[in-house]
DNA sequence: CTGCCTGCAAACTCTTTGCACGAAT
DNA sequence: ATTCGTGCAAAGAGTTTGCAGGCAG
Protein backbone atom coordinates (compact mmCIF):
# COMPACT_ATOMS: atom_id res chain seq x y z
CA UNK A 1 0.00 0.00 0.00
CA UNK A 2 1.46 3.39 -0.68
CA UNK A 3 1.81 6.44 1.52
CA UNK A 4 -0.87 8.25 -0.60
CA UNK A 5 -3.42 5.49 0.07
CA UNK A 6 -2.18 5.00 3.40
CA UNK A 7 -2.96 8.71 4.18
CA UNK A 8 -6.60 8.73 2.83
CA UNK A 9 -7.33 5.41 4.85
CA UNK A 10 -6.16 7.61 7.89
CA UNK A 11 -8.65 10.18 6.53
CA UNK A 12 -11.50 8.15 6.66
CA UNK A 13 -10.69 6.29 9.35
CA UNK A 14 -10.75 9.50 11.43
CA UNK A 15 -14.10 10.81 9.74
CA UNK A 16 -15.88 7.11 10.44
CA UNK A 17 -14.73 7.41 14.00
CA UNK A 18 -15.87 11.24 14.28
CA UNK A 19 -12.07 11.84 15.30
CA UNK A 20 -11.10 15.69 13.85
CA UNK A 21 -8.44 16.24 10.66
CA UNK A 22 -5.76 18.06 12.69
CA UNK A 23 -2.20 19.23 11.55
CA UNK A 24 -0.70 17.09 14.24
CA UNK A 25 -2.41 14.33 13.77
CA UNK A 26 -1.56 14.27 9.89
CA UNK A 27 2.16 15.36 10.82
CA UNK A 28 2.37 12.36 13.23
CA UNK A 29 1.16 9.87 10.07
CA UNK A 30 3.51 11.48 7.90
CA UNK A 31 5.94 11.19 10.19
CA UNK A 32 4.74 7.12 10.87
CA UNK A 33 5.47 6.29 7.31
CA UNK A 34 8.45 8.24 6.72
CA UNK A 35 10.75 5.76 8.30
CA UNK A 36 10.83 1.91 7.32
CA UNK A 37 12.40 0.65 10.35
CA UNK A 38 11.05 0.58 13.89
CA UNK A 39 11.26 3.17 15.95
CA UNK A 40 9.73 4.21 19.90
CA UNK A 41 7.01 7.07 20.39
CA UNK A 42 10.70 9.37 21.43
CA UNK A 43 11.51 8.95 17.92
CA UNK A 44 8.33 9.48 16.46
CA UNK A 45 7.84 12.86 18.02
CA UNK A 46 11.45 13.75 17.08
CA UNK A 47 10.75 12.99 13.40
CA UNK A 48 6.65 14.93 13.51
CA UNK A 49 8.48 17.68 15.12
CA UNK A 50 10.47 18.35 12.29
CA UNK A 51 7.39 18.24 9.87
CA UNK A 52 5.55 20.49 12.22
CA UNK A 53 7.09 21.67 15.54
CA UNK A 54 3.66 22.25 16.98
CA UNK A 55 3.62 18.61 17.66
CA UNK A 56 3.64 17.48 21.71
CA UNK A 57 4.61 14.58 23.16
CA UNK A 58 1.09 13.94 24.39
CA UNK A 59 -0.61 14.12 20.86
CA UNK A 60 1.97 11.53 19.23
CA UNK A 61 1.33 9.24 23.03
CA UNK A 62 -2.57 10.01 22.13
CA UNK A 63 -2.71 9.58 17.97
CA UNK A 64 -0.88 5.96 18.62
CA UNK A 65 -3.46 4.10 19.55
CA UNK A 66 -5.89 5.51 16.91
CA UNK A 67 -3.30 4.47 14.53
CA UNK A 68 -2.72 0.96 15.84
CA UNK A 69 -6.68 0.41 16.09
CA UNK A 70 -7.01 1.91 12.08
CA UNK A 71 -4.31 -1.00 11.45
CA UNK A 72 -1.76 1.27 9.93
CA UNK A 73 0.81 1.02 12.67
CA UNK A 74 1.73 -1.98 14.06
CA UNK A 75 3.14 -2.06 17.80
CA UNK A 76 6.32 -4.26 18.84
CA UNK A 77 6.70 -5.03 22.27
CA UNK A 78 10.38 -6.98 22.55
CA UNK A 79 10.62 -5.98 26.34
CA UNK A 80 13.42 -3.26 26.42
CA UNK A 81 11.28 -0.93 28.49
CA UNK A 82 9.83 1.17 25.96
CA UNK A 83 7.65 -0.06 23.11
CA UNK A 84 8.77 0.15 19.35
CA UNK A 85 6.02 1.26 16.65
CA UNK A 86 6.38 0.36 13.27
CA UNK A 87 4.63 1.17 9.98
CA UNK A 88 2.02 -2.13 9.36
CA UNK A 89 2.74 -3.90 5.97
CA UNK A 90 0.41 -6.64 4.33
CA UNK A 91 0.67 -10.46 6.56
CA UNK A 92 1.75 -8.31 9.58
CA UNK A 93 0.32 -10.36 11.92
CA UNK A 94 2.29 -12.90 11.23
CA UNK A 95 5.84 -12.13 11.85
CA UNK A 96 8.55 -12.96 14.19
CA UNK A 97 11.02 -10.74 15.88
CA UNK A 98 14.61 -11.46 16.58
CA UNK A 99 16.28 -9.01 18.68
CA UNK A 100 20.25 -8.74 18.66
CA UNK A 101 21.11 -7.71 22.09
CA UNK A 102 24.68 -6.05 21.16
CA UNK A 103 23.07 -3.80 18.66
CA UNK A 104 19.00 -3.50 19.79
CA UNK A 105 18.35 -3.99 16.36
CA UNK A 106 14.95 -5.88 15.41
CA UNK A 107 14.66 -7.87 12.16
CA UNK A 108 11.28 -9.37 11.46
CA UNK A 109 10.87 -12.88 9.74
CA UNK A 110 7.94 -13.95 8.69
CA UNK A 111 6.25 -17.05 10.44
CA UNK A 112 3.47 -18.29 9.13
CA UNK A 113 2.89 -20.87 11.30
CA UNK A 114 2.37 -18.97 14.45
CA UNK A 115 -1.40 -18.21 13.85
CA UNK A 116 -1.70 -21.77 13.44
CA UNK A 117 -0.44 -22.45 16.60
CA UNK A 118 -2.22 -19.89 18.92
CA UNK A 119 -5.84 -21.26 17.77
CA UNK A 120 -4.67 -24.78 18.45
CA UNK A 121 -2.86 -23.71 22.30
CA UNK A 122 -6.00 -21.76 22.39
CA UNK A 123 -8.66 -24.26 21.59
CA UNK A 124 -7.21 -25.87 24.54
CA UNK A 125 -7.71 -24.08 26.98
CA UNK A 126 -11.23 -22.67 25.92
CA UNK A 127 -9.87 -20.15 24.34
CA UNK A 128 -10.27 -18.03 21.26
CA UNK A 129 -6.33 -16.43 20.10
CA UNK A 130 -6.29 -12.70 19.75
CA UNK A 131 -2.75 -12.18 18.89
CA UNK A 132 0.78 -13.87 19.38
CA UNK A 133 4.08 -12.72 19.20
CA UNK A 134 7.17 -14.85 18.40
CA UNK A 135 10.56 -13.14 19.62
CA UNK A 136 14.08 -14.14 19.60
CA UNK A 137 16.56 -12.90 21.49
CA UNK A 138 20.09 -13.29 19.96
CA UNK A 139 23.77 -12.02 20.01
CA UNK A 140 25.92 -11.28 16.71
CA UNK A 141 28.25 -14.33 16.41
CA UNK A 142 30.73 -11.89 14.29
CA UNK A 143 30.76 -9.30 17.04
CA UNK A 144 31.44 -12.22 19.72
CA UNK A 145 34.16 -14.15 17.42
CA UNK A 146 35.78 -11.13 15.54
CA UNK A 147 34.94 -8.22 17.55
CA UNK A 148 33.08 -6.47 14.67
CA UNK A 149 29.56 -7.15 13.53
CA UNK A 150 28.91 -6.64 9.63
CA UNK A 151 25.33 -4.63 10.68
CA UNK A 152 25.70 -2.83 13.26
CA UNK A 153 26.66 0.68 13.20
CA UNK A 154 26.77 1.21 17.09
CA UNK A 155 29.56 -0.96 17.80
CA UNK B 1 12.98 -30.61 41.99
CA UNK B 2 11.92 -30.31 45.73
CA UNK B 3 11.81 -27.23 47.35
CA UNK B 4 14.28 -28.34 50.02
CA UNK B 5 16.72 -29.24 47.10
CA UNK B 6 15.70 -25.52 45.06
CA UNK B 7 16.83 -24.20 48.79
CA UNK B 8 20.20 -25.61 49.25
CA UNK B 9 20.45 -24.90 45.59
CA UNK B 10 20.01 -21.14 46.35
CA UNK B 11 22.39 -21.68 49.25
CA UNK B 12 25.20 -22.92 47.71
CA UNK B 13 24.73 -20.57 44.62
CA UNK B 14 24.96 -17.77 46.95
CA UNK B 15 28.18 -18.68 48.58
CA UNK B 16 29.81 -19.70 44.96
CA UNK B 17 29.18 -16.14 44.63
CA UNK B 18 30.66 -14.39 47.35
CA UNK B 19 27.12 -13.54 48.24
CA UNK B 20 25.86 -13.33 51.73
CA UNK B 21 22.79 -15.88 52.93
CA UNK B 22 20.52 -13.32 54.64
CA UNK B 23 17.19 -13.67 56.85
CA UNK B 24 15.70 -11.61 53.84
CA UNK B 25 17.31 -13.77 50.85
CA UNK B 26 15.81 -17.00 52.64
CA UNK B 27 11.81 -15.64 53.18
CA UNK B 28 12.09 -14.13 49.42
CA UNK B 29 13.53 -17.41 48.33
CA UNK B 30 10.31 -19.30 50.47
CA UNK B 31 7.80 -16.90 49.20
CA UNK B 32 8.50 -17.52 45.84
CA UNK B 33 8.35 -21.17 46.34
CA UNK B 34 5.64 -21.28 47.85
CA UNK B 35 3.51 -20.82 45.00
CA UNK B 36 3.08 -22.42 41.84
CA UNK B 37 1.56 -19.57 39.86
CA UNK B 38 2.77 -16.35 38.09
CA UNK B 39 3.20 -13.03 40.81
CA UNK B 40 3.96 -9.65 40.32
CA UNK B 41 7.47 -8.35 42.26
CA UNK B 42 4.56 -6.64 44.48
CA UNK B 43 2.87 -9.66 45.33
CA UNK B 44 6.29 -11.77 45.97
CA UNK B 45 7.22 -8.76 48.02
CA UNK B 46 3.66 -9.28 50.03
CA UNK B 47 4.26 -13.13 50.57
CA UNK B 48 8.01 -12.27 51.50
CA UNK B 49 6.80 -10.06 54.30
CA UNK B 50 4.41 -12.63 55.76
CA UNK B 51 6.86 -14.94 56.33
CA UNK B 52 9.78 -11.62 57.78
CA UNK B 53 8.15 -8.71 57.57
CA UNK B 54 11.74 -6.39 57.49
CA UNK B 55 11.57 -7.39 53.46
CA UNK B 56 11.50 -4.35 51.93
CA UNK B 57 10.50 -3.66 48.37
CA UNK B 58 14.20 -2.73 47.47
CA UNK B 59 15.64 -5.87 48.45
CA UNK B 60 13.00 -8.04 46.60
CA UNK B 61 14.22 -6.06 43.54
CA UNK B 62 18.17 -6.90 44.31
CA UNK B 63 17.05 -10.95 45.08
CA UNK B 64 15.16 -11.49 41.65
CA UNK B 65 18.38 -11.38 39.37
CA UNK B 66 20.18 -13.22 41.96
CA UNK B 67 17.20 -16.09 41.80
CA UNK B 68 16.72 -15.63 38.25
CA UNK B 69 20.86 -16.32 37.16
CA UNK B 70 20.76 -19.10 39.44
CA UNK B 71 17.54 -20.66 37.12
CA UNK B 72 15.67 -20.99 40.05
CA UNK B 73 13.26 -18.61 38.99
CA UNK B 74 11.70 -17.47 35.34
CA UNK B 75 11.00 -13.94 34.97
CA UNK B 76 7.73 -13.62 32.67
CA UNK B 77 6.98 -10.86 30.98
CA UNK B 78 4.24 -10.89 28.65
CA UNK B 79 3.53 -7.03 28.05
CA UNK B 80 0.89 -5.88 30.66
CA UNK B 81 3.57 -3.42 32.15
CA UNK B 82 4.47 -5.59 34.90
CA UNK B 83 6.97 -8.38 34.86
CA UNK B 84 5.54 -11.82 36.42
CA UNK B 85 7.85 -14.42 38.07
CA UNK B 86 7.78 -17.92 38.65
CA UNK B 87 9.47 -20.94 40.19
CA UNK B 88 11.57 -22.27 37.32
CA UNK B 89 10.31 -26.25 36.51
CA UNK B 90 12.26 -28.48 34.12
CA UNK B 91 12.20 -27.43 30.42
CA UNK B 92 11.45 -24.44 31.67
CA UNK B 93 12.41 -22.38 28.61
CA UNK B 94 10.30 -24.38 25.94
CA UNK B 95 7.31 -23.22 27.10
CA UNK B 96 4.42 -20.62 25.39
CA UNK B 97 2.44 -18.20 27.50
CA UNK B 98 -1.19 -18.04 26.55
CA UNK B 99 -2.96 -14.84 28.31
CA UNK B 100 -6.45 -14.73 28.87
CA UNK B 101 -7.04 -10.82 28.13
CA UNK B 102 -10.63 -11.68 30.76
CA UNK B 103 -9.04 -12.54 33.39
CA UNK B 104 -4.91 -11.07 33.12
CA UNK B 105 -4.42 -15.52 33.75
CA UNK B 106 -1.21 -16.79 32.46
CA UNK B 107 -1.34 -20.58 31.12
CA UNK B 108 1.61 -22.23 30.03
CA UNK B 109 2.09 -24.62 27.30
CA UNK B 110 5.00 -26.81 25.99
CA UNK B 111 6.46 -25.66 22.92
CA UNK B 112 9.21 -27.86 22.28
CA UNK B 113 9.72 -26.23 18.52
CA UNK B 114 10.49 -22.76 19.97
CA UNK B 115 14.81 -23.28 20.29
CA UNK B 116 14.39 -24.94 17.05
CA UNK B 117 12.73 -22.39 15.06
CA UNK B 118 14.70 -19.35 16.61
CA UNK B 119 18.32 -21.13 16.04
CA UNK B 120 16.92 -21.62 12.69
CA UNK B 121 15.98 -17.84 12.11
CA UNK B 122 18.84 -16.06 13.75
CA UNK B 123 21.52 -18.32 12.05
CA UNK B 124 20.24 -16.62 8.87
CA UNK B 125 21.21 -13.27 10.44
CA UNK B 126 24.30 -14.08 11.41
CA UNK B 127 23.04 -14.44 15.16
CA UNK B 128 23.27 -17.25 17.95
CA UNK B 129 19.94 -17.22 20.10
CA UNK B 130 20.12 -16.34 23.10
CA UNK B 131 16.34 -16.81 24.48
CA UNK B 132 13.18 -17.33 22.60
CA UNK B 133 9.54 -16.88 23.97
CA UNK B 134 6.28 -17.65 22.07
CA UNK B 135 2.80 -15.57 23.82
CA UNK B 136 -0.55 -15.81 23.05
CA UNK B 137 -3.10 -13.55 23.70
CA UNK B 138 -6.49 -14.69 23.52
CA UNK B 139 -9.81 -14.29 25.02
CA UNK B 140 -12.60 -16.70 26.86
CA UNK B 141 -15.28 -18.72 24.50
CA UNK B 142 -17.53 -18.90 27.37
CA UNK B 143 -17.51 -15.60 28.63
CA UNK B 144 -18.39 -14.13 25.71
CA UNK B 145 -20.67 -16.50 24.69
CA UNK B 146 -22.57 -17.25 27.98
CA UNK B 147 -21.91 -14.63 30.11
CA UNK B 148 -19.18 -16.65 32.24
CA UNK B 149 -16.09 -18.26 32.12
CA UNK B 150 -15.84 -21.25 34.12
CA UNK B 151 -11.99 -20.91 34.89
CA UNK B 152 -11.94 -16.79 35.57
CA UNK B 153 -12.94 -15.88 39.45
CA UNK B 154 -12.66 -12.35 38.68
CA UNK B 155 -15.60 -12.41 36.60
C1' DC C 1 -20.30 28.39 17.90
C1' DT C 2 -19.67 24.06 19.97
C1' DG C 3 -16.92 20.84 21.83
C1' DC C 4 -13.13 17.99 20.38
C1' DC C 5 -8.13 18.50 20.38
C1' DT C 6 -4.07 20.54 21.90
C1' DG C 7 0.34 21.73 24.76
C1' DC C 8 1.97 21.96 29.19
C1' DA C 9 3.12 20.05 33.30
C1' DA C 10 2.04 17.11 36.86
C1' DA C 11 0.81 12.47 38.01
C1' DC C 12 1.37 7.65 37.58
C1' DT C 13 3.42 2.83 37.58
C1' DC C 14 7.06 -0.03 37.90
C1' DT C 15 11.79 -0.39 38.89
C1' DT C 16 16.42 1.28 40.24
C1' DT C 17 19.65 3.73 43.13
C1' DG C 18 22.19 6.75 46.94
C1' DC C 19 22.80 6.78 51.54
C1' DA C 20 23.75 5.64 56.26
C1' DC C 21 22.83 2.00 59.42
C1' DG C 22 23.02 -2.96 60.58
C1' DA C 23 24.23 -7.68 60.24
C1' DA C 24 26.97 -11.89 58.10
C1' DT C 25 31.37 -13.66 57.85
C1' DA D 1 36.39 -5.75 62.28
C1' DT D 2 35.27 -5.53 57.62
C1' DT D 3 32.26 -5.31 54.12
C1' DC D 4 28.23 -6.47 52.11
C1' DG D 5 23.31 -6.07 52.56
C1' DT D 6 19.48 -3.58 54.05
C1' DG D 7 15.39 -0.14 54.51
C1' DC D 8 14.04 4.18 53.31
C1' DA D 9 13.00 7.55 50.23
C1' DA D 10 14.08 9.83 46.16
C1' DA D 11 15.13 9.36 41.41
C1' DG D 12 14.32 7.40 36.85
C1' DA D 13 12.07 5.98 32.54
C1' DG D 14 8.14 5.62 29.85
C1' DT D 15 3.48 6.74 29.55
C1' DT D 16 -0.98 8.86 30.94
C1' DT D 17 -3.97 12.54 32.37
C1' DG D 18 -6.20 17.22 34.18
C1' DC D 19 -6.69 21.61 32.71
C1' DA D 20 -7.35 25.93 30.22
C1' DG D 21 -7.11 27.71 25.82
C1' DG D 22 -7.42 26.88 20.47
C1' DC D 23 -9.05 25.29 16.16
C1' DA D 24 -11.97 21.91 13.14
C1' DG D 25 -16.44 21.13 11.70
Amino acid sequence: MSIEASRAKFRSYLAQKGLRTTSQRLAIFDAAFGHQEHYTAEELLAHARAIDDSVSRATVYRTLPILIESNLLREVDIGLGEKYYRAATAGGTQVAQVLCLDCDRIFEISAPFMEWYGSTVSSKLGLRPVSQRLQVRAQCIALHQQGRCPNCTKK
